[in-house]
DNA sequence: TTTTTCTTGCAAAATATTCCACAATCTGTC
DNA sequence: GACAGATTGTGGAATATTTTGCAAGAAAAA
């Protein structure tokens, strides 16, 4: 790959993801932490980037509606491990559906290049790969919720019962020995669309979720194939949860200190 | 091969890849590294390369960016106007489709709240209202064409042709005496599923659209209820349009002095 | 403080430039 | 038409330049 190519690659990548840090451009342009420097530093005299501490960010007057879920979220180292972990449970050519959700934009973040087709609901997440034109992005239709831009109501639950994909990525509101649950009602219907269009199902939740049910149940604890969180979970019901024969993925805590395994 | 093919085969070869290494060329014309980087020097003489190190790079500077905000560049300020002269068209309370497009983004920008319902297809539209949550923003569903940001495929065709809306405001390609046309095909069948769906059709069109016709036809002309264009359109053709029955609104010049409005 | 990130300098690797030898083609002369 | 010399195209090698990756100290954040 030429120096050109690669800082192209570096503002493509921006493009989508807004900020990113200089471990995670290491690692998608496959290069040294110095040359993304040096390419940042070249970058932002050019103009569209501005360097930033431990990594650099867009400059696009226009602020992402969404930009809360990548930022203003609580435990989101953790969402980031689960997101990294999930995302290396998907095979490339795969087609996947998308929950809306924090952590489940985490994931979408890490997706990259690996599925062929994504379906979602979200429109943080639909903005994430709109400008990736090497995958195909297939957007759910509804009414647009306004606080967390997610498309809602039957247009949408209508649009999910006639796909099929592979795998649904889903988020939820709690998980307890007794299933899964959720906070927003106005989702349930939605979500339910999902796991029945999905062949397997993969939960992520992160550990502020074990222990706690939230107010609308979702489903049994055995429709879920498999559950990601991270090492934060407590031990007793992440075992409780693979005694009932449910595959846990406990992401691990921020590898910092990765060289070149990319 | 003569050294002309060769260098012609290098061309072709960039405009499909927009980057290559001179190993890669040197691989695909089967000339030495040597004879590549001569070649290249000659080429960028010419024009349509640069040389970079370690290989060759396309001078189109836009390729996978977010064509929308790309175009965006052109008549700015005459569609500005367009958009706020449309804008007031629309009574409170109606329910308005609004087509994907850069003119029909103006006219989005400007209808703050007057609008009960929007019901669109187009990515940034729906950005731009998604935290309003004074109305009520439908989505239709879909494929994103990437570089557009618009939704599109038999979804969206669907997601139209099950609604009704009071207004819908289009955009176009171009518009002559024989009709409306528009350059993305892709397009056609949704903007067609629009027009059934709502009762009165404004179409929102830059002087530069007038006379000029597009690849595809949309629609005949007595389909457009109104057309807002603005002060440079041709007057001949305003008038013919209106001794047709076409209510045609010319958008007055923007002053150079921009209030806030956005 | 401690930790993380940035800058700077340096050596190694990759790449560009220049030069040279060889082959093919063209040119003019015999 | 055949030949020697000139011209051009090609590939390779030697040398200069740029780029890259690493590491140590400086600066910034926690």
């Amino acid at each position: 790959m030429t120096a050109e190519e690669r800082k192209h690659r570096i503002e493509t990548y921006l493009q989508r993801v807004e900020f990113a840090s200089l471990e995670e451009l290491s690692r998608h342009v496959n290069a040294s932490i110095s040359t993304i420097r040096r390419d940042l530093t070249t970058l932002e005299a050019a103009g569209n980037l501005r360097r930033t501490h431990g990594g650099a960010r867009l400059v696009t007057p226009k602020t992402d509606e969404f930009a809360f879920t990548a930022r203003d979220t609580h435990q989101v180292s953790e969402k980031e491990a689960i997101g990294k972990a999930c995302a290396a449970l998907i095979d490339a050519n795969q087609s996947v559906i998308l929950d809306a959700g924090t952590t489940v934009y985490h994931v979408a973040r890490h997706l990259e290049e690996r599925a062929l087709q994504i379906v979602t609901n979200s429109l943080p997440v639909a903005n994430l790969f709109a400008s990736a034109n090497k995958m195909e992005i297939i957007l759910a239709g509804g009414v647009i919720y306004p606080r967390l831009g997610v498309l809602v109501g039957p247009m949408t639950v209508e649009a999910y019962s006639k796909l099929r994909a592979s795998v649904a990525i889903m988020g939820a509101g709690g998980i307890t020995l007794e299933g899964i649950t959720n906070s927003h009602a106005l989702l349930i219907d939605i979500q339910r669309a999902m796991l029945k269009a999905a062949q397997k199902i993969i939960f992520c939740l992160d550990h502020t979720k074990f222990g706690r049910p939230s107010v609308s149940p979702l489903c049994e604890l055995d429709r879920a194939d498999t559950i990601v969180t991270d090492s934060h979970a407590p031990q007793e019901l992440v075992a409780g949860l693979r005694a009932r024969g449910i595959e846990v993925i406990v992401a691990p805590e921020t590898p910092d200190r990765l060289d070149n395994c990319g």
